[in-house]
DNA sequence: TTGACTGTATTATAGAACTAATACAGTTGG
DNA sequence: CCAACTGTATTAGTTCTATAATACAGTCAA
């Protein structure tokens, strides 16, 4: 069974689609594998404070993007093969190292100046785990 | 006058949040100035092809935050010292480097092989202007 | 088998983002 | 001066996000 302990909904961005982005990084990082079960959606729902519906559109993407299958009645499963997740791995970095090198840009930060900040933000948040 | 030529909506995100981030960083990167004028929202809305609506929410908000001065028939102007640009800088460096790391954390990838991606990315950037 | 849990669907409501049309009052340049 | 441009305000309608309350049919374990 798939775990959201580490799942904290931030402000700004929808939460549906914040529950689709914990499931590729998870699948992308190894935690998240062919065949685990997901919580059901009333289930998930409760635990995260969020209405039923939301989590519903979260995983009605997820079945389009082929990521999980449902069955009604049963709980859905992830069903990702490993050149899924390579082509997740792909497409979630270039996205976001492609927002955050676009604003350093815009800021006038230097690419020396922006791996000294990103070395020192690393270690605050290993620091925090 | 404050130019938006280099100014590319981007799906996803609420334009006007996009006209303050814009704003806002070039006030960092130095290309806009105390004192310089902004486009009225009319030709400004009519240059991007939004609504007028969307660009006065954008500088009632600066106005809000005390970056830019409004006049009713005056054109709007930048009113920024540099102590304000560096909080601007400190507030805008800490969110994006969060959520980089944060993202790149949750998919497994090392603080290496991160430094690795975004030098790739930077130079593929650079070749493009 | 059967009751509790599943996925799925429908309808209604509310707020935010964005567009649209209009109006009014203040400024500024020719 | 005054016409054209400015900021500001109001009202209305659409789409998206999220909530809420149900309802129905399929599954699965006791």
């Amino acid at each position: 069974m798939i775990s959201f302990d580490t799942f904290k909904p931030t402000e700004g961005t929808p939460i549906y689609q914040q529950i689709l982005l914990f499931i590729k990084r998870g699948a992308v990082a190894g935690t998240i594998r062919d065949g685990d079960e997901l919580p059901s959606r009333r289930v998930l729902s409760a635990l995260l404070g969020i209405n039923p519906n939301t989590v519903q559109k979260a995983f009605h993407l997820l079945e389009e993007e082929e990521l999980i299958v449902s069955q009604a009645g049963a709980k859905s499963v992830m069903k990702i093969t490993e050149e899924k997740i390579q082509k997740l791995r792909e497409d979630l970095l270039r996205e976001n190292i492609r927002s955050i090198t676009g604003a350093l840009r815009q800021m006038g930060i230097s690419r020396e100046e922006a791996f000294k900040l990103i070395d020192q933000f690393w270690e605050e948040e290993e620091t925090e785990a």
